[in-house]
DNA sequence: GTTTCTGCAAAGGTTTTGCAACAAA
DNA sequence: TTTGTTGCAAAACCTTTGCAGAAAC
């Protein structure tokens, strides 16, 4: 984990009169430990491995927090379960590619997209504040020969790569 | 609510196998029967206004049949609440900018956008089925003049106008 | 010391499900 | 008839919350 997101949070913390403690520290050092997707449930675990005392409250109780200062984000991969994002610190306007066929979720940035979605919203009036794509879609590689490159569905986002910069 | 659609719903139900029910069509009638988005719930309390019989079980099994048939979509509007969009029949393309305002949701349409998610699906060797883009946005009017045209922050969206197409 | 934080367990809200009766085809 | 559907109520889930003790500052 990157020593500029631990003292993003504590300058967080501190702006909005709030404690550092242990069990704070563990969250979000599971949090930014991965660059996988996660659920709170998951997140518990995480954060159990590196103080078994974090409880289930605890997490849920910092989640928002963490949401709040920026750092982590809620995202929609439509599966009806929420999921948070610890990518955005490096790739603040990543999007999200969901494979239908194995379910890999792919990110990608896209300049021109942005800066659509910025033209769109002014001329309806609006400064965009956030902004995000999801799309489904299937393999070609699949469809073509048979063979999917990525692992077989499950039920968690197992995304280990980098997002793809699109030109 | 259009004819066009009670058809393509009993083809569907047709295709699957399964049956026409008073309380289907109640609910069918219910839910497109609005240009609103609205939540399971709600949906119940529009069902029952045309059928009191309809009951909650039968209003969760048939929302993901219509969400199957297409004609109806489940939408992330940000707000940790499942709701559903029964305008993607008149606008299959369409997206969504939510005001953090006013709540507002403004539903828009854009071919470029559209022309850029499919390259960009496709030069990562995908073929895109869905598309869904969000923008949470400020309103402009609100910030320069002090007053927004919109409702006051409300729970529920109140949508009743028609997409703006841009370009 | 004062204020915030934590864990626990209970409560809340939403969605799903087993089952017996019922209705469509 | 046969097969699918319904309503009910219970169960399953996920998330929030009240409270008393513990920890930060």
């Amino acid at each position: 984990m990157d020593q500029t997101v631990r003292e993003r949070i504590n300058l967080f913390l501190r702006s909005k009169n709030l404690r550092r403690t242990s069990q704070r520290d563990a969250i979000v050092e599971a949090a930014f430990g991965t660059h996988e997707h996660f659920t709170a449930e998951e997140l518990l675990r995480m954060a159990r491995d590196r103080d078994g005392a974090v409880s289930r409250a605890t997490v849920y109780r910092t989640l928002p927090l963490l949401v709040e200062s920026g750092l982590l984000r809620e995202v929609d991969l439509g599966r009806n379960e929420t999921v948070y994002d610890p990518n955005f610190i490096d790739h603040p306007n990543h999007n999200h590619l969901i494979c239908v066929d194995c379910q890999k979720i792919v990110e990608f940035e896209d300049e021109h997209i942005n800066v659509l979605e910025d033209c769109i919203s002014r001329r309806l009036g609006f400064s965009p504040s956030s902004k995000s794509i999801r799309i489904e879609a299937s393999c070609d590689r699949l469809h073509n020969s048979g063979t999917c490159v990525n692992q077989p569905k499950s039920t968690r986002s197992t995304r280990k790569t980098k997002p793809t910069r699109t030109k």
